[in-house]
RNA sequence: GGGAGUUUAGCUCAGUUGGUAGAGCACCUGCCUUACAAGCAGAUGGUCAUAGGUUCGAGUCCUAUAAUUCCCACCA
């Protein structure tokens, strides 16, 4: 019979049994509805945080729920190995530059740093209980996964979506490489705002334009003025010498110049900004590039040549002083766009790169994020806010070496584009031959091979395909999936794109449904996060400490969407939540030794705490079908705590005393608290697995047949009573508690025993309660009086 | 500047369609009660951010304001 319980055996002993037994593997043969989670392949950049386990937790509740609720349940795990995050873990780890090295001698690095932490990170989610069909996962560098997000690509490529193109990308110039708009990341940066004279001579009178960026001057094209600012008008038209360089340029006017914004007159540069971008393009304007993908000045910078951005301003600004033409120099914070991996603000360059159009479906997109549901609603509009600003084509080639290689090569005489066949996939073009021998286009017969790899998004965002088996029958049958889980940060990368992919490749829907979870927080200000170092505790101390039960209580105390602050109160909570579950189960179950289920007839109490039970599973499955799971479990403690402290308070008296009570009522009562419990538990299942198998395993495994508590279906439990019955016996609790209330006001044990009681103001019905009173009141006589206010009286 | 979330007891938060303000923790008073003292029974504690409005009735609906967090824009 059950003992003490440990879980420092019990948790470890159980994680093994289910994945040796399988008993979160889905069925393929099964003939229960699909249930499928696209569950977040993590990044593998580093060890995981709470924060992992908290949002992985919350959508693993959701998984169980389905399962034992008629589902047969998809739950896949992946991990998202490629890319430039794990690139920069493994320079970080190994102390090398992927640029430096070969390029196969660093993937192999690479590869073998993915497989590390995987394993590590697979062990922690296994020690927090995650219920994910381990036999489902893929890894996003796979040959498998390669092929289908290169075929992604061929697909996209066959339907036009995605194009070719020699315009200005954005670049990191610490990774060396282009990213897409939704990797930047706007920051706060010191700066200073800068006023220069640009002569002009045949007004023989200087234009005063100001700048944070001195060192773009060699690139200057223009300068830019409102079209009716009084004060420049004169100068339009006319040319102006940038100083240093002595070359002269036009000034031109165009009304989305801001008069008030620093002079007035702005130098436009090729390309300081995105602003200036779009003066390139709107006014033909010629096009000089002073930054190199390293981010040092070019050629055109003169003396500045080679110097990093930040030195060869901090130069130019000197020389400006020296000069005179630098009027003043103003220090400002401004905001700047910088890559959200590294901090490095953004340059953009012209580069030939692959994008994936964007901006001809934004209707499209928008429609869908209408389509899908989101949990909490109110995220659907970060989607649709960001869809709404979209302004640039999603740019999916990267000048990287840990990747999906970008399945192309290129005709070396007239540049034709040659895409691989399907049947190739997946292919490497460094290493395999194209698909032709000639160039279709030249005739030609020497190709250079694509170099670059894919985003990391352009392979996660075909989760849904690599999940479902994309070209497969079961895809057709799977798509859309049921849910997707994610934190809110990600909406505006991978829920978006994984809505474009599925708009391309088959028009619908991803998933039907959308569970965002919120951050962890270190306090109400701080976000948990390894640069502050502020996390009290690692996933694995967490979990070896407090027990990946009381682990996953804290997870289901937030509220869905919110972030949760760290809270050491709640694992108090969460660890006096699973020692009562214990002894709770513990002393009901020793009354229970051999116990044959059959329905005897049953007392009004009994009846009562079980239609109390089936009107609680119903609220609960309200709030889960919500995906509500910390309401849900509120709503299950608060009966827990209410079936221990009011119903087994009575039902104990008839369950030590069949010779008192009678065996009926003994019969009566132990119905009651195996039902219960044994539904109560399953429910408990899903946020405490381990205490609950143990349970389980220990009692209700000989009744329900499943050789886990987790393959076991929750139940509503058959009784004969008529809606009254909650009023009722609600009534009795409220008579119950005023005993107690006297005994405690007047500082007397419980179990003191009250002569007489009377019993004023109560329907007739609490008469029929009249023995299970007395028990838990240690009352000898009551005297039942009407008409009169309630009220119970001691004498 | 645009959008969203939050504001309820000292703390952390519930409060579904409007109908007498809830839980846990903390604090206080009792109680060794044939499961559990990591327990049990009680008590205290709130102008539901502010100001208007709709309504017989508002924590809940509407309008405005404030504080705070997040997303987006702002990079000359």
């Amino acid at each position: 019979m059950l003992d003490k319980y440990n879980f420092k055996e019990s948790e470890p002993k159980w994680q093994e049994f289910w994945q040796k037994e399988r008993v979160y593997a889905f069925d393929p043969n099964s003939t229960k509805p699909i249930f499928s989670i696209d569950n977040p392949p993590p990044t593998v950049s580093g060890h995981i945080h709470i924060g992992h386990i908290f949002s992985y937790s919350q959508s693993e509740f959701i998984a169980r729920y389905k399962r034992m609720t008629g589902f047969n349940v998809f739950y896949p795990f992946g991990f998202d190995d490629n890319g430039l995050p794990t690139e920069r873990l493994v320079e970080k780890m190994r102390d090398v530059r992927a640029h430096s090295l070969p390029r196969e001698e660093f993937r192999d690095i690479c590869l073998d740093v993915a497989k590390q932490f995987e394993e590590d990170y697979k062990r922690v989610f296994i020690m927090a209980g995650n219920s994910a069909d381990f036999e489902l996962k893929y890894n996003t560098v796979s040959d498998k996964v390669q092929k289908i997000s290169q075929k992604s690509f061929l697909d996209l490529y066959k339907k036009g979506d995605v194009y070719y193109g020699d315009k200005p990308a954005i670049w990191c110039p610490e990774c060396r490489t282009s990213i897409a708009q939704a990797e930047l990341e706007s920051k706060e940066l010191e700066s200073s705002f800068n006023y220069i004279n640009f002569e002009c001579e045949e007004l023989s009178k200087a234009l005063e334009i100001a700048t944070t960026r001195p060192e773009m001057l060699c690139a200057c094209v223009c300068v830019f003025v409102h079209p009716d600012d009084e004060r420049f008008k004169d100068f339009v038209g006319k040319e102006v010498i940038v100083p240093l360089y002595n070359f002269k340029v036009p000034v031109l006017a165009d009304e989305t110049v801001e008069k008030d914004k620093g002079t007035g007159a702005v130098m436009c540069c090729t390309f300081g900004d995105e602003t200036d971008l779009m003066w390139q393009q709107k006014h033909n304007l010629p096009i000089k590039l002073a930054i190199d993908d390293g981010g040092r000045m070019t050629a055109i910078a003169g003396k500045y040549e080679g110097m990093k951005i930040k030195v060869a301003r901090a130069e130019i600004i000197k020389d400006l002083q020296e000069s005179g033409k630098l009027n003043k120099s103003e220090q400002i914070t401004h905001a700047v766009s910088t890559h959200e991996r590294c901090g490095t603000p953004m340059e953009l360059l012209i580069k030939k790169q692959w994008f994936v159009d964007l901006l001809s479906h934004k209707e499209d997109f928008l429609k869908m994020g209408e389509k899908v549901k989101w949990y909490p609603d109110y995220m659907k509009n970060r989607y649709i806010d960001w869809v709404s600003n979209v302004d640039r084509d999603w740019c999916i080639s990267r000048q990287r070496y840990f990747g999906v290689p970008i399945p192309v090569w290129y005709c070396r005489h007239c540049g034709e584009v040659i895409v691989a066949n399907e049947e190739q996939l997946p292919v490497n073009p460094l290493v395999d031959k194209p698909p032709v021998s000639t160039c279709p286009k030249c005739g030609h017969c020497e190709f250079e091979p694509e170099t670059d790899v894919f985003d990391t998004w352009h392979t996660s965002s075909v989760t849904p395909q690599i999940n479902c088996g994309w070209g497969t029958e079961r895809y057709n049958k799977m798509m859309p999936m049921s849910l997707r889980t994610n934190a809110h940060e990600i909406i505006r990368t991978w829920d978006f794109y994984t809505i474009v992919k599925s708009f391309y490749h088959s028009n619908c829907l991803p998933w039907e449904n959308v569970m965002i979870s919120g951050f962890v927080m270190a306090d109400k200000d701080n976000k948990i996060s390894k640069s502050k170092n502020n996390a009290k505790f690692s996933p694995e101390s967490l979990l070896n400490e407090k027990s990946a039960d009381v682990t996953r209580y804290w997870s289901a105390t937030g509220s869905l969407g919110k972030d949760i602050i760290f809270s050491e109160g709640e694992f108090k909570n969460g660890a006096k939540l699973v020692n009562k579950i214990w002894n709770a189960s513990k002393f009901v179950l020793s009354f229970l030794t051999d116990y044959e289920v059959v329905e005897p007839k049953l007392l009004p109490i009994d009846k009562w705490v079980i239609a109390k039970f089936n009107q609680m599973q119903k609220n609960f499955k309200n709030y889960m079908d919500k995906y509500e799971i910390g309401l849900a479990m509120a709503e299950l403690e608060r009966y827990f705590w209410n079936f221990c402290d009011n119903y087994i308070e009575i039902a104990k008296r008839r369950l030590y005393n069949p010779q008192i009570f009678g065996q009926d009522a003994t019969d009566s009562a132990k119905y009651a608290c195996f039902m219960v419990l044994k539904e109560m538990l399953k429910m408990f299942a899903i946020y405490l697995p381990h205490i609950c198998e143990e349970i389980y395993k220990d009692y209700f495994e000989k009744y329900e047949k499943e050789i886990s508590i987790h393959k076991t279906q929750m139940q509503t439990i058959n009784i004969d009573a008529d809606d009254n019955i909650i009023k009722q016996g609600d009534d009795v609790v409220e008579i119950v508690s005023n005993i107690r209330k006297y005994k405690s006001e007047n500082n007397l044990s419980l179990k003191y025993e009250i002569e007489n009681l009377e019993i004023k103001g109560y329907p007739e019905y609490v008469k029929e309660y009249d023995g299970d009173i007395k028990a838990v009141g240690c009352v000898h006589n009551i005297i039942y009086t009407s008409n009169e206010e309630k009220e119970v009286v001691i004498k």
